[in-house]
Parts: C-alpha cells; structure tokens; sequence
DNA sequence: ACAAACGGGACCACCCGTTACT
DNA sequence: AGTAACGGGTGGTCCCGTTTGT
C-alpha cells in the first residue's frame, strides 16, 4: 500500500530535519519539499497536525536506537564490546550525516517543557526505553541486576553527552573517547 | 547608569527562554513580554537580529558556566570534590527551573549546523572553553597533563548527557549519578 | 470558477494603488484590504512575495494599455485619428481617477533600478511592447517602415510625459495638447 | 558655517536616492548612511521629518532644472540651440548616474496624490516654474506670446517622458530622438 | 550640533490549520 | 488520496519620531 510508504517518508525526512533544524525550525513546507511527498498528505496522514508528526518522528528516531542497542548486543560476546559497537555505530552516523544529526529524541525535547507537552512525554518514554534495552543487554551478558540498573542510565548519558560534544566539535572524537570509557566501565563489572 | 541596563536584561531573559523553548521556539515578542523590554528597543540593541542575540546569549550562558567551573576548583581541596560541587550546583538550577532549564550552549546548538552558523561558532567555542576550564582546574588540583585533557571533556560530556536526562526524567537523580561517577573517576586518577 | 478571481482582484487593486501610492507606498495590508481579499491569499497566489505581484500588476497593466492602442488603430481610420484616440481615452482614465493614476509602467519602474530588479526589466518589456504597439498601427495606417520606428517612441514619450504633466497640473489640458501635437505629426508623415 | 553644510549633503542625498528608490524606498537609515551625516541631524535639521526632507529635495532639484533651463537659454544664439542644449545636459546626467536618475520632481510626485500632499504641491510648484522658465527664454529668443505658452509645457512634456523613457532603455536615444523633435519644433516657430 | 536610547507601529514573509473540490 | 484555495495569525525586520543627555 502507498498510503503507508508517503507517510513513512515524511516521518523518515521529519527525523532529519528535526535532528539538523529542531522542532520549531522545521516547516510542513520544507518537510514535503525535502521528503519530495504531497501537500494534501499533511491533513491526511497527521490530522493531529506538527504534533502527530513530532510524537511520529521520536517514536521511529527511539524505535532505531532500540534497535541499535538490542543488535549490538545480541552481536556480541560481551557486554564491553555490545557497548562499543553501540557507540561505534552511532559515531558513523553522526559522521556520516555531516555533524548535523545528533540524538533524535534530544534535539526535539530540548524546545519542550516535558510536563506540559506530549512531545516531552513521548521523549521521556523514548529515553527509558533506551535504559531498559541496554539494562536487558547487560545483563543478558552477564551484569547483575541492581548494578545494571545504575550502569544503563549512566551509559546512555555518556552517549547522550558526547552526541553534542561531537557535533560541536566536529569530530568523532567525544564519542570514541566515551565509548573508550563505557567500555572499561562495563568491563570492570562484568567478569 | 540605565543604558545597558535594557539590553542585559533582554539577553538574560533569552537565556532563560532558549533553555526552556529553544532558539526557534522563542519569539522576539515573548521576550520582550518576559523582559518587559520595550519593542523597539530590538532593533536598537541588536542590529544583527535576533541571530545577535542568540550569539549574546550563548556567550552569557557560557560565562556563567565557566565561572562556575572556576569557582568550584578555586573552593575545593581535591579535584573529585570540585567536580561534585559542579554537578551538584548544575542540579540545583535544574530543579530551581522546573527542570525546564538545560545547556544553554546545547539548548541553541541543536537547533544549528555549526558550520554553517554563527550561532554554532559561538556554541563551539563555549564547549570548548568549559574544557579548557576543567582541564585548568584538574592541573591545579594535581592532575597531570595528559590525563588532565583527556579527562575533561569526558565530564563535560558526563554533565551534558546528565543535564538532557534529568530534562526529561525529572529528577536530579541522573546528574547525581553522573557526579558520583565522575567525582570517582577523579579521584582515582589525582592521589 | 472562482479559483483565479482572488489573485485577479488582487492584482487589478494593485495596478490602481501602485499608480497612487507607487510601489513602495502601498501596503499589503492595504491591498487586501481595498480588494477585500484575504490576508492568508497572500502568500498562496504570489509565492514571490511583493515583488511576484508587482510584475503582475505592471504586466497587466501592460496589457491594457497595449490592447487600448491596438483597438485606437483598428477602429480609426487615419493613423491621427488613431493616435488621437489613444491620448483621448488616456486623459479619460486620468480624468476619472481624479488625477491620482499614471502611467501604471512609469509608477513603478521610477522606484527601481532597472538593470538589477526583475519590476525594472518587466517595466521595460512593457514599453518595447507598445513601441511596436505603435509602430505596428502606424504601418498598418500608411507610414512607412523607418519613419513608423522613429515616430512610435517619440508617440510613448509624449503620452508618458503628459500623463505626468496632467496628474501635477490636474487638468487634462496638457494631455489635448501632448494629442493635438501627436496627430499632427503622424497627419504630417502619413499622407 | 557647518550646520548648513550638513543640511546641504542630507539634501543633495535625498535627492539622489528619491530618484533611484523613490520616496517611499529610501529611509532616514540608508541616508544619513550615505550622506555620511549624523543621526542625530535628522530631528535637527528636519523637525518637519521625512515630509520636510522631501519639498526641500524636490525644491532643490527644482532650482537646479530651472537654472539649467535659465543658462541654456542664455547661453545659446537661438531658442532651438537652447532647447537642444538643454536636452543634451539632461541626458549626460542621465548617462552620468548610470540610467538611475530621472527627473527628481517626478519621481518623488508619482507616490503622491497631488491635492491633498505637499510634496504634490511643491511638485506642481516645480513644474509651473520649469514651464514659466522656459517660456521665458522662449520669448526671449523670438517667440511670441500666445505660442510660447503653448510650446513650454509640450517641451516639458518631452523632456519629463524621454527620461523615463531613457531610464528604462538605458539608452540615452529617447532623449536625443526627443531632442531633436523639440529643437526642430522650437525653430520652426522661431523665425 | 550631535549622540544614544526609547517606543510603538508597520512592513513583508511565512506559518499552521481548514475547507472545498477534485 | 490528493489538490488548491482560504484564513487568520505570528514570525523577524525595520521604520519614523521622540526623548534624554551631553
């Protein structure tokens, strides 16, 4: 079904955009000009208007980095290594993007009051979404569950962290030196 | 004398409302509003437009946070304390905001392709001055050289990733966690 | 259908208020407001923005006053008689605007800088077009190939001017006299 | 005195920028910027604001027309030499100002609705004296009473629609074919 | 005679959402 | 499922005039 296919193009161009511009500096116009679908798709597709489309792109943007994380560990023999594959792998897509992509969740939550909006709350999900895949990873591979449980949040601050140190900076730097870090950090536990 | 007096307060007012809205998301008419600044006076202090102020408050922001990275070496015995005095003041005006508060460099830099940008100029050269700032006081506290400049954009990038998350969990708990990872981390590098 | 009527209504207020008011002296708001046009039309019929309907307004323009010749040379039976009915009808049209409209080519194209600005070359075209206007008319009623191509601009030159003339002077007079002047040069050429 | 000569510059600006942008393009802000005069000479010099700037910039470039019109006349043997000198010195302007100018009386008098305006007024007030001048020097040079009056405002005429004419060609040919035209029907009265 | 800040308002561009009409 | 027009409202920019100090 084409029905499908437009709208997923315009949430796969809204994540993009919203990585590169933010929430507010995206338009409905720019966003089907660069996604190359229909005006009429707008009211069609996200009757809920820019907001639907939001919540839509933070889901998808969660879904992919939950599906990053579940892969690297599943790949992996050790935890150490699903960390540093994860990290590796997102240090290739903010090169690859030109610097300009960061955490899809974080750049549309930084112009939100989590509290008050549904864009917030779908970034809040997002985020503990992400803290219990890599608590399941880690111990899946090993780590016990209440230090895996302190562990998780604090590795995704890391990647979350060196995500804007390296589109600042322009280099994969911030984030190689994290993932150096996670990695030992992780390592130290799991034995 | 009453003559900055206008421009400072629009300026610290879009500090305030770029951390909470996000650059795109703060109008010229709400801050003047929130200011209580008169409409006129935009064009007058800001010739170069809003992007002068975006420039402005991102300069201001990242004053503020260099000061305090100074202050908090300057009044700790140990490096591992200075670095939880920081954290631990990051949390405090994360929670006095309504958690509405993040970045103010990252806030403004999410929603910009930095090579492109003034904006993204001005929110490199803050990250990397904060790093300077770390990496002066860790020396001063007894941390050598080359670990000293490997270690401080590491917690920089720890209170970055900390300050998204405690954004969207609503507790200070991240930023606490960060600071005990990183205060320990510290310590077992100055003995 | 009233899908074009809008930007039709639009642009036919606009010809009559750039003739008053110039280009730069009339306003959006203006405008929509004298063609009872919605504000939201705007920016949907003339993506170009001001400049989009100030070519329009000058073509139409254009086209009026190039019909209007070529209607004065079929329906006349000398070329003085055409001519004459030309400034006729055009001290006509001055008189019943109470002396507020010019030449809706002249209006606009004396705000602009004809070499860098889309109105200017647009303004151009249209005076070429009624030279040849002229020309044509004026072959067709008996003047010879290089006299006809000497005589038509000097024909526009006079109308142009008196129309100025006429509009500061408010008296139609300097028109007659510009006409009186203008069929007898053309009864002079063609015998 | 240095206040005169401030006053003087802002003018002889106005003027200049009236003719290429038109009144109601040119701010205070881009002329004091190429007048190079301060901003504070604005409410100084001009208590009347922009309207006063404008009758003093259409009664300066009155003043000059009139005088060239007076020196032509003087300077040259017949009226036909005087007309042609005269059409000649405008067009070298014309040329000289890179087809920018026009006439600085029309071009401020096309925003305006002559009755109910004082640049309007000050507008018609130019023409009469242009018209009276150049009869004047008709009658000076030979030309008799009821026809001098007739000839001065179709010669006007000419002058005022070959330069709009020239502006938009960017050819000083309008001009010379104007000129030619009126020197053959100054002589032909003059005998 | 000039300088700097104020002050409101208007400008044009564009936004997002809705409604009719294919 | 998609197009085209509507519709009001807000975006940032800039304008013109005034006031307050030299």
């Amino acid at each position: 079904m084409a029905e499908t296919e437009t709208r997923q193009r315009m949430i796969e161009t809204a994540v993009r955009l919203f990585q590169r511009d933010g929430y507010h500096g995206t338009s409905w116009r720019r966003l089907v000009q660069e996604a190359g679908t229909p005006w009429g798709s707008i009211h069609h597709h996200f009757p809920g208007g820019k907001e639907e489309l939001g919540v839509a792109a933070v889901e998808t943007g969660s879904d992919a980095v939950a599906a990053l994380i579940g892969h690297c560990f599943e790949a992996s023999d050790s935890a150490a290594d699903a960390v540093s594959r994860w990290f590796e792998v997102s240090a290739e897509l903010m090169v690859a993007s030109g610097f300009t992509s960061a955490c899809p969740v974080a750049s549309v939550a930084m112009e939100m009051v989590p509290q008050s909006n549904v864009l917030g709350a779908a970034s809040r999900r997002a985020l503990e979404r992400w803290e219990a895949a890599v608590a399941d990873g880690l111990e899946a591979s090993g780590v016990r569950p209440p230090r895996s449980r302190e562990l998780a949040p604090l590795l995704v601050v890391l990647l979350e962290g060196s995500l804007v140190s390296a589109r600042l900076h322009e280099t994969r730097e911030p984030i190689a030196a994290a993932a150096a870090h996670a990695a030992e950090l992780v390592r130290s536990e799991a034995r």
